[in-house]
DNA sequence: GACGATGATTGCGG
DNA sequence: CCGCAATCATCGTC
């Protein structure tokens, strides 16, 4: 007997009597061969032994070596015998004469009955048995564990999820697959191609189980009684059976695939710095919004395209950049008077060809520029742009000097006599969660008065 | 190899 | 979920 018939029978044993209370027709032979008179008890004692009986005892019982002899005088059987499907094409020959024969036989009846009886008992004891199988917590788990490792859900492009958030995380070029990177691609996309393989098996038989376990309680419950929520409930034993499977896949595919994770987990910390580009495009727009520099969503996306590089990076690079900004002042100064003046030279350049100037853009002319306050990102709280630009940047003394300084301001323009020294200072800290590039700015500008509290050099 | 710069990660608070 | 702050780990320069 193989492994499978073995199990059926032992599933089979669980929900009620077992395979063998069948195939077994001594009691029925003893009847119709010359003892109708049998006395149920002794039927009943019969099929009670027969449950205790293994498989191969009762096979070896019910398949003797002359049994298709001695049958061979029963009724013709019915081709097929009805019920039973795919399972009972399998049969032998001589076991569905035996079938047949016990079917159509006049106790059937009183045995019927009689297996209705144990059949309660059997039902007693296992009512309390519960019906409904929520879902294992544990596969569940291992499910999620999968989810997140890349090996189970939808593949993207060829990567798990894993991968590719790290790929994006690695940074530079959207291209930028590293050796490590593939090489992890590829063990994963070959773990996720023998995780799938192996769980199509497992699910094939796991079906073909149930249905060749189904087809013969079907077949079963013409001889016995078994109802539909008993079949179910066997359904619900087998797939319990398989689960302690399907979890052990599981858990093997997620250690394989976390005996290369940590290697790529080290793959991920080697970045690259970003290209000069992206960094001047990244400096440009935090100098040019020094009031605010928290770009919204949108800016975030617009940045990340221009510098090839992803949205979480973007706001990677705002976080130490603003933090850096803020605790080291004095060394981004030169910085931001770059910044500062190469802003106001392009927004020059822009408005002088807007306005068909034909003098080039000068330092002087960006001068103007900036009283005209045509440069964009600053000065959003209503105040006038520089002042923003000069006192928050904390930098316009380099910056001034090579537009000749603020000498060339009109004395009123002066930081602290503007009175714009406290109000534009944007530390100690930058203004919370703004979310926008001008109103929570406004807000929080307005809130801060106390000049003495303002970084800026005294001019 | 030391050291500063820099991108990424982590823990925490709002 | 976002931002801050501290920290890690690597890169680039000397």
């Amino acid at each position: 007997m193989d492994d499978q018939t073995r199990m059926i029978a032992g599933l089979v044993g669980i929900g009620g009597l077992s395979q063998a209370d069948v195939g077994d027709p001594d009691s029925v032979r003893k009847q119709s061969l010359g003892q109708p008179q049998q006395d149920i008890g002794d039927i009943l004692q019969q099929i009670m032994a027969i449950t205790d009986e293994s498989l191969d005892e009762a096979q070896a019982r019910c398949w003797p070596e002359e049994a298709p002899a001695r049958w061979a005088g029963a009724d013709e059987p019915a081709e097929g015998g009805g019920a039973g499907g795919g399972a009972e094409g399998a049969l032998p020959l001589n076991f569905q004469y035996r079938k047949h024969a016990l079917n159509c036989h006049r106790m059937k009846p009183a045995l019927f009955s009689v297996l209705c009886e144990i059949k309660e008992k059997t039902v007693l004891s296992i009512r309390g048995v519960q019906d409904e199988d929520p879902p294992d917590p544990q596969i569940m788990r291992l499910d999620n564990m999968l989810l997140a490792e890349g090996v189970s859900g939808p593949e993207k492009g060829g990567g798990s999820a894993a991968a590719a958030a790290a790929a994006a995380a690695a940074g530079g070029s959207p291209n930028d697959g590293s050796i490590e990177h593939s090489d992890y691609r590829a063990k994963l996309a070959q773990i996720r191609q023998i995780y799938h393989s192996e769980l199509e098996k497992y699910e094939q038989a796991c079906s073909e189980f149930t249905n060749h376990v189904m087809n013969l309680l079907r077949e079963q419950s013409r001889t016995r009684p078994i109802s539909p929520k008993e079949i179910e409930r066997m359904v619900a034993i087998i797939h319990r059976k398989f689960s302690s499977i399907q979890m052990q896949l599981k858990q093997s595919t997620l250690k394989t695939s976390r005996h290369y994770y940590p290697r790529f987990l080290d793959a991920r910390r080697k970045r690259r710095n970003f290209n000069k580009q992206a960094t001047e495009v990244l400096n440009e727009y935090f100098y040019s919004h020094l009031s605010n520099p928290y770009p919204s969503e949108e800016a975030k996306e617009e940045l990340a395209k221009k510098c090839a590089i992803t949205v979480s990076q973007v706001s990677n690079w705002f976080g130490n950049k603003r933090i850096r900004y803020k605790k080291n002042i004095g060394k981004f100064q030169e910085e931001a008077n770059l910044y500062a003046v190469k802003t106001a030279v392009d927004a020059a350049s822009v408005s002088a060809q807007a306005s068909q100037a034909s003098s080039p853009a000068t330092p002087n002319s960006v001068l103007s520029m900036l009283s005209s306050g045509s440069v964009s990102g600053a000065g959003s709280d209503g105040s006038p742009w520089w002042c923003v630009v000069f006192l928050q940047a904390d930098t316009l003394l380099p910056a001034t000097h090579l537009m000749g300084g603020y000498e060339e301001l009109p004395e009123t323009c002066t930081p602290h006599r503007l009175g714009f020294a406290g109000q534009h200072q944007p530390f100690p800290s930058f203004p919370r969660s703004p979310h926008s590039d001008t109103k929570p700015a406004q807000q929080h500008l307005s809130n801060v008065t106390a000049p003495h509290t303002c970084p800026c050099p005294t001019l």
